[in-house]
RNA sequence: GCGGGCGUGAUGGAAUGGUAGACAUACCAGACUUAAAAUCUGAGGGGCGUAUGCCCGUGUGGGUUCGAGUCCCACCGCCCGCACCA
């Protein structure tokens, strides 16, 4: 008997397949296509075992496809930019090129021996001049039709490092490196003009079928479309050029219940108020928040008088005073508010804290009674009583109140009913080298100006130092000069580099045509787009996936996807992520410093550095390397082989809950594959033996039990319930292992079995259908179908339950009629005793599922 | 704070509103072996009982239903996102 090595037979296999072109994505007119992308990931150095679950995942469904007869695209590549290679840099002294090149190759070399199905051909990297050439096209194409602009934003600013920090390097209100209180400064940036799809990106919500209803809804209210009264108030005492104050709300009807107005501190009024020496102070105070919407709502609720009224717009004699208080958000609505304490707790918590009063404007129906502690804040679709009535019947919902004094208040002349979106447009200028330069030109003479197509690629130069904080494209000394495209003379490019998230927002499209000279080719993305099976952590819910459904829309407006392409997801799958213990220790200074899985021993519920100081165990949360919670797959593919590290990942947990990750079990993977190639191997020799075994009886039982794990297998990977599908794998080896069948009837079950297992252990079905006597690769074979004849059983048992709760059970004629069913039923010796020669109050018959008897 | 999700044996998890715990891990017992590993066989949610069996069990508390892990309401705990992390 041969053992199964496979450290032999992995690389024999693989090479096979890259020898024979196997999958090698192509055009191919006679057969439909199925595009399978899972997130490309960004090159840390090192794969996780979160990237073998996803991409695992996303080859089942690929080589599942391709035997399904699909001409299959299954692509790869890095999503490149971005800030750890800048760290790296200042931490190690590298360049970020090199660093993210080495990186890739790494984890390329990592990669490649887990044998999946990608087409190597078409990988990239988002930092490759070809591909951020093309996002240059773009931005310069969208900028063309009017979706960028540039406008005043504000941004972390660490006052001691001078350079603007990611709300992820702001910690405690406080930069990352330099420990300094972090302030906002407002800069000019650019931003594209994702409001201007709000309706439409949230309309189209409802063709995504086949995406989660979780992500549908997370996308609704990220958009968050409203409908309120905007309105301005008359101002008493205010500076000049603010007679009047805007403000919008949602909840016009409670317009009586107003005790104050409120507004941003970025608002234009409380700037032009800072010749008030408090007000400056408050100000400034509010700026050393984050600019993080979570840092702002965490906040502690402050406000400061400013001494200016406003105008009730429905009473001349009724003045509320405006604050300027921390919790309103510039960047939505107006940037002013009303308050109104009865129905808004966080508008009562101010109320309470600065002596304003609390005006009930609807109470309950039943049991109404004046707001005290908390405020009275129904849904808006429940009914309540209005005892401050505006427009409309005492007795509505929030719903019918708010149209009701949105139509009152416009025709009294007092304001208007708008549409608004939480929305806003998308900026993406970051003061940073490692991204894709922005491709236009600052000229004295002609302000700013596209540079030329023909200029594309504006490369990033190689020498720059990031030893200094800021930007190097800043301080460099010659990259910055170039001449104007318009007018010739002497001018400086932008030294802004994009978002990252541009990078991953259209990368999709561009695996279509990699080399293509244009960002697309019309024939590919026609052919290939959409994406059938987009697969990747629910964490990107909402950003990745709204960026990318704009930039497909963009792309559109702009030539370089068709109309069919504007939701380019046709399916999308999040998986759970895996997650792992974290362990911290704290630096003199107090700063949490993260210790990897393998620096730590662990002893029950305490652990310990190797050293032997004692590590904080934190909470399981999702791997990253800044927490340092991460996992090495290499360590199992070095022991047991790749197809056991896919095996594992796969089975057990369903893909779309987090995992937490155990070492074991990944042996007992390693036993079953083990156990599965011996059983083949047996059964072959037996068969060339010819040793008559069994019966006819034994043949048919095995029959079944294999048709019956083709549609259970099949199923659960049409499901993404890849768990189930290993669950049905273990059975039929079980059953096989067991059977008595003859010898031909056992391998006509272990080459199903092997076509069965192919997607998730490639290469040991490749080995077993070789040692079967296939001369073809099993990559190619067709997915096996399976008789619907041989599903059905003609005897089934059904369970008897009395009063709820299950007391026999009887086998009947899987056709039995309901009436044949209950006659045995009651004729039942368990029911019987029960029923003690009374008649049941009542019998339900489920036929094929339960009886229920009722007493 | 706001938005979204999850919660089932010792463990990972099964279960179109219809027999809770499929399948697997760990543990235990047995076979094989001088022995161990490997392999094979078997038992097992908890409680009571010799047993047929009975009671209790899906985070907590209510509700809908002939029937609830599943649907509804409230609460508790954990996780994800919050626009410059990727």
């Amino acid at each position: 008997m041969s053992r199964y090595n496979a450290r032999v037979v992995e690389p024999k296999w693989q090479a096979a397949w890259e020898k024979a072109g196997t999958f090698t994505a192509r055009r191919d007119p006679a057969r439909p296509k199925y595009y399978v992308l899972e997130m490309f990931p960004y090159p840390s150095g090192r794969i996780h075992i979160g990237h073998v679950r996803n991409y695992t995942m996303g080859d089942v469904i690929a080589r599942y496809k391709k035997a399904n007869g699909f001409s299959v695209l299954h692509p790869m590549g890095w999503d490149a930019f971005g800030m750890p290679a800048e760290n790296a840099a200042m931490d190690k002294g590298v360049h970020p090129g090199d660093w993210t090149y080495q990186n890739i190759a790494d984890m390329r070399s990592q990669m490649k021996p887990l044998g999946f199905s990608i087409d190597w051909a078409r990988e990239f990297a988002t930092c490759d001049p070809e591909y951020y050439g093309q996002q240059q096209k773009l931005f310069l194409d969208m900028l063309d039709a009017g979706l960028v602009y540039r406008k005043n934003a504000v941004v972390n600013w660490d006052p001691v490092d001078m350079t603007v920090l990611a709300n992820e390097q702001v910690i405690d209100g406080k930069g990352w490196r330099s420990n300094a209180e972090v302030e906002r400064k407002e800069l000019t940036q650019w931003f594209f003009k994702i409001s201007d799809y709000s309706e439409e990106l949230l309309e189209a919500i409802d063709t995504l079928k086949d995406w989660p209803e979780k992500v549908r809804l997370m996308q609704a209210n990220w958009i968050g479309k409203s409908r309120g009264l905007e309105f301005g108030f008359r101002t008493l005492d205010a500076p000049e050029g603010f007679d009047t104050l805007d403000v919008y709300t949602t909840r016009p009807d409670t317009l009586l219940g107003a005790s104050f107005a409120a507004i941003s501190p970025d608002h234009p009024l409380a700037k032009a108020l800072e010749v008030r020496e408090d007000i400056a102070t408050f100000n400034a105070e509010c700026r050393k928040t984050g600019t993080s919407e979570e840092a702002l709502e965490k906040a502690e609720k402050r406000g400061i008088d400013t001494g200016i009224r406003v105008v009730h717009p429905l009473d001349p004699n009724w003045e509320l005073p405006v604050y300027i208080a921390n919790f309103i958000l510039m960047d939505y609505g107006t940037g002013a508010i009303f308050g109104c304490p009865a129905h808004d707790q966080r508008d009562l918590d101010f109320a309470r804290k600065y002596g304003l009063p609390v005006i009930d404007v609807y109470q309950d129906m039943n049991a109404g009674k004046p707001v005290e502690a908390e405020a009275y804040v129904p849904p808006k679709t429940e009914p309540v009583r209005y005892v401050k009535l505006l427009a409309g019947d005492e007795i509505m919902t929030g719903n019918d109140a708010v149209d009701a004094a949105i139509d009152y208040c416009e025709s009294k002349g007092i304001g208007t009913g708008v549409t608004k979106f939480r929305l806003r447009d998308w900026g993406i200028s970051r003061q940073r080298y490692w991204g894709c330069p922005i491709p236009v030109v600052h000229c004295d003479a002609c302000g700013v100006v596209p540079e030329k197509t023909e200029n594309l690629p504006v490369t990033l130069p190689k020498d720059v130092t990031l030893d200094a904080p800021g930007n190097p494209l800043d301080r460099h000394p010659t990259w910055r000069d170039t001449e104007c495209p318009s007018c010739g003379g002497p001018a400086k490019r932008e030294t802004d580099t994009m978002d990252t998230f541009v990078d991953s927002s259209w990368y999709f499209a561009r695996f279509t045509s990699p080399e293509a000279k244009t960002p697309t080719e019309a024939d590919d993305v026609a052919y290939w787009m959409n994406v059938d099976q987009y697969i990747g952590g629910v964490e990107h819910a909402i950003l990745h996936l709204l960026y990318s459904r704009f930039f497909a829309r963009a792309m559109h407006k702009t030539g370089h996807l068709p109309r069919e392409a504007i939701e380019p997801f046709n399916a999308l799958f999040t998986q759970g992520m895996v997650t792992h213990e974290t362990y911290a220790t704290r630096s003199d200074t107090g700063r949490v410093i993260w210790h990897a899985p393998d620096e730590v021993t662990l002893s029950g519920d305490k652990a310990h550095l190797k050293d032997g100081s004692p590590v904080e165990i934190g909470p399981v949360i999702k791997m990253s390397k800044s927490k340092k919670n991460v996992i090495d797959p290499e360590d199992i593919i070095d022991q047991y082989g790749a197809d056991t590290a896919r095996w594992f990942v796969m089975s057990d947990s369903p893909p779309e809950r987090d995992v937490e990750w155990t070492a074991a079990g990944a042996e007992a993977a390693w036993k079953h594959l083990q156990r599965v190639w011996r059983l083949a191997d047996e059964i072959r020799q037996s068969a060339d033996e010819a040793s008559p075994d069994g019966g006819s009886e034994e043949a048919l039982a095995l029959k079944k039990a294999t048709h019956r794990a083709i549609a259970d297998v099949t199923q659960g990977i049409e499901g993404f319930a890849f768990n189930k599908s290993v669950a049905k794998l273990y059975e039929l080896t079980n059953v096989l292992a067991k059977s008595k069948a003859p010898a031909a009837e056992k391998l006509e079950t272990v080459n199903v079995l092997a076509r069965l297992m192919q997607p998730l252990t490639p290469h040991l079905a490749e080995e077993i259908w070789h040692a079967l006597g296939q001369a073809t690769l099993i990559s190619d074979a067709d997915w096996p179908v399976a008789d619907p004849a041989l599903l059905v059983e003609d005897e089934i048992t059904l369970p008897i339950q009395i009063n709820g709760k299950r007391r026999a059970e009887i086998s009947v004629a899987k056709d039995a009629s309901r009436e044949t069913i209950e006659a045995l039923a009651l004729a039942d010796a368990a029911v019987q005793k029960v029923l003690d020669g009374a008649d049941p109050k009542k019998i339900i018959v489920v036929p094929g599922r339960i009886i229920n008897v009722v007493l």
